[in-house]
DNA sequence: TGACAAATAAGAATAATTCTTATTTAAGAG
DNA sequence: CTCTTAAATAAGAATTATTCTTATTTGTCA
């Protein structure tokens, strides 16, 4: 799911850490191996309950610091919310974003049509685009059928 | 620049109010009239350092709530950030954004074709769709050209 | 004009993030 | 393998953004 044998996730990690003059850590490749397995997009918080599971004693500063040091260099993506907690995505390829209105879920979906817009003249002109997504905002299926409650 | 009348502003402000069951409060007209002349798609603190000036005694927890109000019931967008303070943009109608990632600017832009973009029939089964935004990450002008430095 | 629900101001409380400081540790040099 | 050192970490304080609580004020409508 992640697009990468399991196994040299671990080789990668340390060349993209040497890459960046960033010691390889056991905190910050506990945090990495947590949030690539994440689907949730999941904010600084969400991650630090996960990785204390297995880290009892890591900070939460610590957390923080390594995820946003992740969204640096390129290991995940930080991405697009309402205001409130930073959100963070695991999948720095190319896709697109549903936002639910109602859970407030974010959902990922692809589209080669989305991925190969054309930039707009005017605004190639006036900037340097690095990156294109389409956001859409609407209402999931879970939450349009208020009878599916779970036991 | 915001598509309608000066004079044609407080009429409809105080029909919008009335559907809504919103009381006509001078607060409420203050704010509204300020966040329509922002262009920099403010911050609930933004805008409350610009109300404060005509409005000295209004407090911030009002500033807020206004503005939520707003944004519940369409009189105005909250607009994508990476995390952070919420950020509130006046022009309703379709657009699309770009995110300075030197500044943290929001620029607005406008395209047809991006105003028209189809919904992947696996987004539209599974999700309601309710709004469409092409967001994109780059770097203005005026932090493309680090001479240009003001005196 | 009076009643009353809604809105407001002020400040306390909460949430999210960043900063400060002391301690620990990864990694390269020898 | 050990030493050195800059980087990273833990802990808790500080800061920023937001929401809540309570008492007071004010639009709105009968």
């Amino acid at each position: 799911m992640q697009g990468k044998e399991p196994n040299t996730l671990l080789p990668d990690f340390i060349e993209k850490c040497k890459t960046h003059n960033l010691k390889v850590t056991p905190q910050r490749m506990a945090i990495y191996r947590d949030l690539l397995n994440s689907t949730e997009h999941p904010t600084v918080d969400a991650m630090f309950q996960i990785v204390k599971k297995k880290f009892p004693n890591i900070s939460y500063d610590t957390v923080s610091r390594t995820m946003l040091t992740f969204a640096e260099i390129g290991m995940v993506d930080l991405v697009e919310v309402y205001g409130g907690a930073k959100r963070f995505d695991p999948n720095v390829s190319s896709h697109h974003h549903l936002h639910c209105v109602s859970c407030g879920k974010i959902f990922d979906f692809h589209s080669d049509h989305y991925n190969n817009l054309e930039i707009p003249d005017d605004v190639r002109q006036a900037f340097t685009v690095l990156t294109s997504r389409v956001v859409l905002k609407g209402i999931c299926e879970k939450c349009s059928n208020p009878g599916n409650v779970s036991p």
